[in-house]
DNA sequence: AAATGCGGCAACCGCCTACTG
DNA sequence: ACAGTAGGCGGTTGCCGCATT
């Protein structure tokens, strides 16, 4: 038996949208924001399903998208958290500013596909097609990486700061820390000596930065839903909350290139920060 | 100029997960 | 504990515009 439709689909249209609809989609979400997408079509006269008008908005309406050709740049970073996440493509947009799943799960299967082939890359495996050899797969559980995570408060969430982890994904290998794919395939083929975070990497400030990737993932309260007491969930998820926001206090995080040694000449990290301050890559303080 | 092929991309579909009552 | 529901995700489809014949 199959599920239930999403919305009645004898009353929806269908195939590409108008202006009159994004007109009356984008016009609805600036009045009421983004909220339950299953009524939003009704509510906003529109004759769509709810899931049609999100991945309208998501996709396409969206203000902050960034419309336009992909930087090299923009290649670059998809191949590594691809050849990491594999087709995980909302992760892999996550680190995107302004880049949907959707369009870089099209830009992969137009473009970067044809161009790892070219460079006689598998898109798939992200192995050499004919030496059978060298890169990694997609990061399995259990694989042989250091996963270093730390939460902070976030206090440009608004209305409330909300506590964010942020999780970064390190190999270690003779030649140092670094999920680049180069270093890594290296740690495969010799026996790594060294697991312990504490150790100095070999490699370069500049060289562990071009390669360095983190993945954020964020806990918090979902934004529109409500956690009041009375519901068991609620309360679990309030918790986590709580729990993550005492954490902070008990235990400051370090930059993660610090303590592995990475530090620029003029001992300043500041390539391990964003612009808004936080740390990209860092790990709990050992206490 | 018309027909055909192809690539790019928006949109849809079906499944999965998290949440609620 | 369970069923129903909404939101989210990845795979796939189909339309449209451009290039080629």
């Amino acid at each position: 038996m199959g599920r239930s439709p999403c919305c009645e689909k004898a009353h929806t249209n269908k195939g590409a949208w108008t202006k009159e609809e994004d007109q009356r989609l984008i016009d609805y979400i600036r009045r009421h924001g983004e909220g339950c997408w299953r009524s939003l079509p009704q509510a906003a006269g529109l004759l769509r399903c709810g899931k049609s008008c999100r991945l309208r908005w998501i996709n396409y309406l969206r203000p902050d998208l960034k419309r336009g050709n992909f930087t090299e740049e923009e290649d670059e970073l998809i191949i590594k958290l691809h050849s990491l996440l594999g087709n995980k493509w909302s992760l892999i947009a996550g680190r995107l500013p302004g880049r949907t799943d959707n369009e870089i799960k099209n830009y992969w299967n137009t473009h970067i596909k044809r161009k790892l082939i070219g460079r006689g890359i598998d898109p798939q495996t992200h192995q050499h097609l004919k030496s059978g050899s060298t890169a990694p797969a997609p990061l399995a559980a259990g694989s042989a990486h250091t996963v270093a995570a730390t939460t902070h408060i976030d206090f440009r969430s608004s209305p409330q700061p909300r506590p964010v982890t942020q999780i970064a994904l390190i190999s270690s290998s003779k030649h140092g820390y670094s999920i680049d794919n180069t270093l890594h395939a290296k740690s495969k083929s010799e026996p790594v000596e060294d697991n312990n975070c504490s150790s100095s990497g070999t490699i370069t400030d500049e060289e562990n930065l071009q390669t360095e990737l983190n993945l954020e993932l964020s806990i918090g309260p979902v934004p529109g839903r409500s956690y009041n007491s009375t519901s068991k969930r609620s309360a679990q998820a309030a918790s986590i909350f709580n729990t993550a926001e005492s954490k902070l206090q008990m235990s400051p995080s370090v930059c993660l290139c610090c303590q592995l040694g990475f530090r620029s000449s003029d001992g300043l990290c500041r390539s391990c920060q964003n612009g808004d301050g936080f740390f990209k890559l860092y790990r709990e303080q050992d206490r």
